[in-house]
DNA sequence: CTGAAAGCGCTTACAG
DNA sequence: CTGAAAGCGCTTACAG
C-alpha cells in the first residue's frame, strides 16, 4: 500500500521496476486515489473554494474558467457557489464551503458581514479578493480599479467635450464596485470644474430593458445631457438600441459610453460602444497561480496585485 | 463526539437539553464538521462533478447557476472543471474528478470516448448528460432536442416563404449539438422538397468576427441564397451586423435565424434576431433535482427528460 | 528500497 | 438518551 502511495504521489525511493509495476495495475484496474482520505491524514486539501455574486453572470464565469484553467493544471478542484449578491448569503455559502476543509478561497466581492472576514481570517488558509481593489482586504486582492476606470471613462468624455455627463449603474446597495465606479465618475467631474447634478444619478437593474427606460427618462428628464455613462454593459447595450428607437443619433445627440466586455458593444452599428475592458479572465489566472505559489511555499504575506484595465474608444463617444 | 454527531445530523434520540448546549457550543466556536471525514466514513460525499465545455461561455454556466441553486439548498457541492471541447481532456477530468468520489457527475456534453464511458458505468452513481437529447446516454439525460430545433427552425424559414437556405454553425468536429442541429436542417429541407446543396454549409470558431465572414462569403458566393441559419448565436450576431455593413436588407434581401438566447439578439435594430430560446437554466435545476431524488431513493433507473425549447419569432426572418 | 504501525475526523453499529 | 469501539482510505514517521 505505502509503495503505491510512493509511487502515485511521484516520490524517490522506488525501484523502476516495482513502479511499473504498480503503474501498470493502476492502469488496469483504474484506480482513483481518494481525495477525502488523503486531504484527511495529509491536512491539506486540494480543493479551492469560489463564491461569485451569480455563476450564471459571463463576467464572473470568465473568471472562475481562468482560475480553472491553472487549478486543473495544478492537481487541484474548484467548488464554486454563488451567493445572488447577498452578504448573508456569502456568509451561509462561505461556512458551508469551509466543511471541504480548502486550501484555498476565492471571493468575487470586497464587502462582507464582519462575522465573514472574522471566519475566514480564523482558518488561516489564503483568501483571495477581487471585484475591486479593496482598501483593506481580508488577506490577499487581485483585481483592478474600479474607482480609477469610472473616472477615466468620465474623464474621457469630458475631454470629448461633453458636459452634461448622467451616469447609470446597477444597484449601488451592497456592490462596491458600482459604489467605486461612481465615486469615479464624481471625482472626474470635480477635477473638471463641473457640477455633481443628483438628477443625472440613476440607478436600475443590470438589464437591458432598465437601460432602455433610463435612457429614455433621462433625455426626457433632463434635455440638456450630452453623455451618458453606463456604469453596466447590459444597460449600455439597452440604452443604445433605445436612442436608435427615439431617432437619437449616437453620439451627435448623446454619447454614450459602457463598463465592461460584453461582445454586442464592439459589434453594433452604425458606432460601436466605447468601453472599459477589464481583465476577467486574467484576474482568474492570476488567483489561481498566487494561491497555488503560496501553497507551495508556505508563504503568508498577502500579495495585492492591481490588473488594471483599458478603454476602448469606440464610435459611440 | 457522537452526541455533537448526531445533533448536527438532526437525529432523534437526543434531549432538548443536550441539542441546545451543543449548538451554543458549535456556534459559539464555530464548528464545522469536515466533510472529508463524513464521506470517508459514510461513504457518500455531498460532492457533484460537473464538467463543461467552457466554464466562461454563458450558456453552460447558466445551467451551473441551475444547479448551484438546488444543489446549495439541499447541502451539496458543485466540483466544476472544463474540457476545452476535448474528448480527450473530458477524460482526464473526469478521472481526476473522480478522485473526489462524487455522489453524482454532470456532463454537459454527449460524445465521449469509450473509456469515459466505461469508466463513468463503473462508479454505479447517478450520470446525467445533457447538450443533446442522446440516444444512448451513459445513464440519465436532461436536454432538449437539437434536431428538433434545427429541422422546427428550417421549417419556419420555409414557412416564411425562404428556399435557398444556407446553414452555417460552430465547428461539427466532436460537437453532437452542431451536428444535430444540421441533421434537423436536412430532415427539413427533404420534407420540403428542397435539394440539399453542400455550396450551402458553412462552419467556423462561434465568433462575431467569423460570423460576418461567413455571412460575406455567403452572400457573395451563392446570390441566390435567400436566408442563412446560423445555428449559434455569436455568429448569428456577427452576421446581421456584417448584413447592415453591406447595406443588405433583413429580412427583405435575406433573411438571419440564430440559435440560443444571447441577449443582444433581442435588442438589434432595426429587426431582432429570430432564434431558438433553450432551457438553459430549467435543465440545470432539473439535473440537480433528479441527482438530489435519486440520491435520497437509492433508485438508479435512468431517466430521460426533454425540456423542449421555443422558436422565438422575431423580425430578422 | 520496502513495509508495519499509528492516526487524520468523523459515523456506524452496538452496549448500556 | 448517551458513549466506547471499530474503521473509512489514505499518509506520516519510523524501522529494517
Amino acid at each position: 500500500m505505502m509503495t503505491v502511495s510512493r509511487v502515485l504521489r511521484g516520490a524517490p525511493d522506488v525501484s523502476d521496476a516495482t513502479r511499473e509495476r504498480v503503474f501498470a495495475i493502476v492502469d488496469r484496474v483504474g484506480y482513483v486515489p481518494n481525495q477525502a482520505a488523503q486531504s484527511l491524514v495529509s491536512r491539506r486539501s486540494r480543493i479551492v473554494a469560489a463564491v461569485v455574486p451569480s455563476i450564471g453572470n459571463a463576467m464572473f464565469a470568465e473568471t472562475l474558467h481562468g482560475m480553472s484553467d491553472v487549478l486543473r493544471a495544478e492537481g487541484y478542484f474548484l467548488v464554486v457557489a454563488h451567493s445572488g449578491y447577498s452578504p448573508r448569503e456569502e456568509h451561509a455559502v462561505v461556512k458551508a464551503l469551509l466543511g471541504q476543509r480548502p486550501c484555498g478561497v476565492f471571493l468575487h466581492n470586497t464587502v462582507h458581514r464582519a462575522e465573514t472576514v472574522a471566519l475566514l481570517r480564523k482558518q488561516r488558509i489564503p483568501v483571495v479578493e477581487t471585484g475591486d481593489l479593496a482598501a483593506r482586504p481580508i488577506d490577499s486582492v487581485v483585481s483592478y480599479s474600479n474607482f480609477r476606470a469610472g473616472r477615466a471613462m468620465t474623464e474621457h468624455l469630458i475631454g470629448r467635450g461633453y458636459r452634461r455627463i448622467a451616469f447609470a449603474s446597477a444597484l449601488r446597495r451592497n456592490n462596491d464596485r458600482v459604489h467605486e465606479r461612481r465615486r469615479g465618475y464624481h471625482a472626474a467631474l470635480k477635477s473638471a470644474g463641473l457640477r455633481r447634478d443628483p438628477a443625472m444619478e440613476f440607478e436600475g437593474d443590470p438589464d437591458p430593458v432598465v437601460g432602455a427606460r433610463l435612457l429614455h427618462a433621462i433625455v426626457d428628464g433632463s434635455p440638456d445631457v450630452d453623455a451618458i455613462f453606463f456604469a453596466s454593459e447590459r444597460l449600455a447595450i439597452g440604452g443604445y438600441f433605445e436612442a436608435q428607437r427615439m431617432g437619437l443619433a449616437v453620439p451627435g445627440r448623446v454619447a454614450i459610453a459602457g463598463f465592461d466586455f460584453y461582445e454586442a458593444t464592439s459589434q453594433v452599428l452604425p458606432a460601436a460602444i466605447t468601453t472599459i475592458v477589464t481583465p476577467r479572465h486574467e484576474i482568474g489566472v492570476v488567483t489561481a497561480r498566487l494561491l497555488v505559489d503560496r501553497l507551495r511555499d508556505g508563504s503568508d504575506a498577502p500579495i495585492r496585485r492591481d490588473l488594471g484595465f483599458e478603454l476602448a474608444e469606440r464610435g459611440s463617444t
